[in-house]
DNA sequence: GGGCGGGATTAACCAAGGTTAATGCGTCGG
DNA sequence: CCGACGCATTAACCTTGGTTAATCCCGCCC
């Protein structure tokens, strides 16, 4: 069963590189983290507990990270992924709780920076400087659109935009017809990503394919049967939006 | 009516720094943006549209800013509201777009700078390169703490959690019985801040007077009167989300 | 080959919130 | 003093999405 279109290889691909979502200089940085204490973990694991006291700065050289917070109840909402080349900061406005908490979606590997050297590296490394700025500022436009979706928008609309925006991201900016792409995530995942029920996340994507909006090849192996309706109903303009998340556009 | 608690001043009050939520050395940095371009704007009107080319960074001194995106039906979200002291970057990954829409909730004042002075301002400024990244942080766990309840919290939850984070801030960290502030928003926009209809948003809010765990002396003029039973709606304990939301705490 | 386990799928039921609309209430301008 | 307007309040009704639980599917291990 050969595609016609182009396929991207899958996320947990060995290749740490392939999919190099915000990939600024493939592999990102690797000259200044190269003396760094580079961490693998497998897939899965959590890499920090909500209000544990923090660590510091990551980079994330492969896999996809989620960023996480709890209810009393277990009710889990995934708020932000992380992919390959992502920076994260974990660190709330004390500079030294974490108000979150990390799961490894697939296996990963990434460094972890004390706050010392990572302000040191910022001011010795103007273009990491950007990066990570441009990697905020992408954050904070991610954020910005899911929470409209989260507040205000239908089941249909978050699910669409969590699909545009994972691929835009995922294959570093191809959106279109056709492309298949993987999402390292359980359905249950990407509900807790949108908002959603595990339940509610299945029935939506299985619409979508009633739909032909989306083929589902395998579990959470996508095709976009329909990008003028699905951005439609994610209501984004795939370039716009790509500009907007992916940082060093 | 005299209250016996301290009562904090309106925020529409005409002294500029009285509520000064973030406020970092009263005024904040003054002296460095003494001889840049001062606005003054109406409490309703709109700086700028969602989609627009971007200025570039906003200091605020005086009044409530909300930041907001909207939906094809009008519907809309506040994503985050600033006080005075905020700091305020509008501006998506591409660096030019705006991606969000900026009201004033009251008549403000604030300092608009062009990317390139802000950058160099960074530079030579330690001080206000510190404070801003500290109001990056604290802004980006405030989301995620909505995020988590808008998308996985109860309205109780987010309504309670909103008006923690609004005492808080617009106090300075005061959080405690009796205390009286005021939110300078309609129910409507506070609302939309929280995800929430108007309608349900007032229904809430005379659900938590009915049992007295607020008192609603006159519209947006709260009394917190079960602090125990309302952080424990909103999932929260009240020096900690400080720590958390509030910068150079 | 058979049992197991984790995820996906589906249906039936339920409840939290949205919508609409009527009403109240206070302020402001004339 | 009146009317208009904007906001808050309340009730009635209905939609969306959560919950529970049964079933399925597939890979894996014995």
């Amino acid at each position: 069963m050969n595609h016609q279109r182009p396929c991207r290889e899958d996320a947990r691909d060995p290749a740490p590189w392939s999919n190099g979502a915000q990939a600024i200089g493939v592999p990102p940085f690797a000259d200044v983290l190269a003396d760094t204490h580079r961490v693998m973990r497998r897939a899965g694991s959590t890499l920090k507990l909500e209000g544990e006291v923090a660590g510091g700065h990551y980079v994330l050289f492969s896999g996809w990270l989620a960023v996480a917070k709890s209810m009393l109840d277990g009710h889990r909402q995934i708020v932000d992924v992380v992919l390959p080349g992502g920076f994260l900061d974990a660190v709330s406005a004390d500079l030294c709780t974490s108000v979150v908490e990390i799961e490894a979606l697939t296996d990963v590997s990434y460094a972890a920076i004390p706050r010392q050297d990572w302000q040191r590296l910022l001011r010795e490394r103007p273009d990491l400087a950007r990066a990570s700025d441009g990697s905020v500022r992408a954050a904070m436009s991610r954020m910005s659109a899911r929470m409209l979706r989260l507040g205000k928008g239908s089941a249909d609309s978050i699910v669409a935009f969590a699909l545009c925006e994972l691929c835009l991201r995922s294959t570093g900016g191809g959106l279109s017809e056709g492309w298949a792409y993987h999402i390292p995530m359980t359905q249950q995942q990407l509900g807790d990503f949108c908002g959603l029920s595990a339940v509610h996340m299945c029935r939506t994507l299985q619409r979508f394919r009633r739909d032909d909006i989306l083929e589902l090849r395998a579990p959470m192996r996508m095709v976009i049967r329909d990008l003028p309706a699905l951005a439609a109903i994610a209501e984004i303009d795939p370039p716009v939006l790509r500009q907007q998340i992916v940082p060093a556009a």
